[in-house]
DNA sequence: GTCTATATCGGGATAGAC
DNA sequence: GTCTATCCCGATATAGAC
């Protein structure tokens, strides 16, 4: 759809986005956003009441994509370690498509850390699920025994943490060059893929 | 030291510390660094000619603090598997300690990518070291042939995530429990080792 | 629905007394 | 070195014309 095609509020929605995830609640500003949308501010006022409404709808959408659909692919009939490959495959492309998501929402639920329990509650996600399908594996003989929680949260951190760090990965581990940087992330669903599984498969 | 004998530089810096480390540069506010401080707004200025520059001297603190003093623990001449164990445990206890350092270093060097640059540059660490130190044992035939940039930043990550994500896994994961995301946090320090070195020793 | 102009207020920074 | 009072800009939000 050409940019001009858009309805307002889609470019308005579209604006705010960019410019809340890469600057967050706090640093963000109304101008930088109508100037985004090329509108001016008082449309963001007659459209969304208050820079509060709108960095609402934008933050909901924002967590909603950045939570991990593990579940459905869990749900698949795959073998364990295929899942996992695809869910890897699939959150780190996700991620690179949106490379500020996760530092945007880290940032944002420690600021607020109320607002994400109304957010997941009406998601309808149950951790026990997860929690059950790995135990499921270990009771199996599949996987070593492994405490789920500890696992899941490996798994989330490894994918996530390369895209929030990439300022001192690129700057600091690669003298600043974003080439070398693209490789290691191409690199990084192989690599996280058997380290997690080297790691948990039965010896 | 008694909070009445510090002297009024250090009251700005403890007080300046905990407030950006909460709310970060665009969401602290001088005069809620003043209240915690128990002085007036003006001191501030007087002592620190200006936000920016009182942020500055906080942040520099807090990346150096944050930075894994990882090198040191590869100096010493224990074996490979025991310096991880230290490195982890150490790791994990200084950031119980600062629970708040994770997430803010991680959305100030997004806000700002350049700064970290110079601040790095100038505190002498350097890659190759870690690298190399890595490589050794690849060689020496104690560990898989793993790349060690994908290894140092895996062992990163599950050591700062947990503090980041403390909302969403103590809200979602744990119900709500401050207690059983404590008790989650003791059991990583092993969970992370073993993790880390079942997925890399040589089998 | 979209614009220009303006009200209102919060917050960083400074002046000046003590 | 520490305080009170104040300046002034920038940012959210609204009024009102078209």
């Amino acid at each position: 759809m050409a940019e001009q095609d858009k309805t307002t509020e889609k470019k308005i929605l579209d604006a705010a986005k960019i410019v809340f995830l890469e600057k967050g609640f706090d640093g963000a500003r109304m101008q930088e956003i109508a100037d985004e949308a090329k509108i001016n501010k008082a449309l963001l006022h007659y459209y969304f009441r208050s820079k509060d409404k709108l960095f609402d709808a934008i933050f909901k959408d924002a967590f909603q994509q950045f939570l991990p659909h593990i579940a459905e692919i869990m749900m698949t009939e795959k073998p364990l370690f295929e899942k996992l490959e695809a869910f890897i495959d699939s959150y780190i492309t996700m991620l690179s498509n949106n490379p500020h998501l996760p530092s945007f929402v880290m940032h944002e639920i420690n600021r607020n850390p109320e607002r994400i329990v109304n957010i997941i509650k009406g998601s309808g996600i149950k951790p026990e699920f997860l929690e059950m399908a790995i135990q499921k594996e270990v009771k199996a003989g599949v996987i070593m025994p492994v405490k789920p929680i500890h696992l899941i949260v490996n798994i989330i951190a490894m994918c996530l943490f390369p895209f929030m760090a990439r300022p001192i990965i690129q700057g600091f581990m690669f003298n600043d060059s974003p080439e070398a940087y693209k490789k290691f992330l191409a690199e990084r669903k192989k690599e996280v893929t058997s380290f997690i599984i080297n790691s948990i498969r039965k010896k």
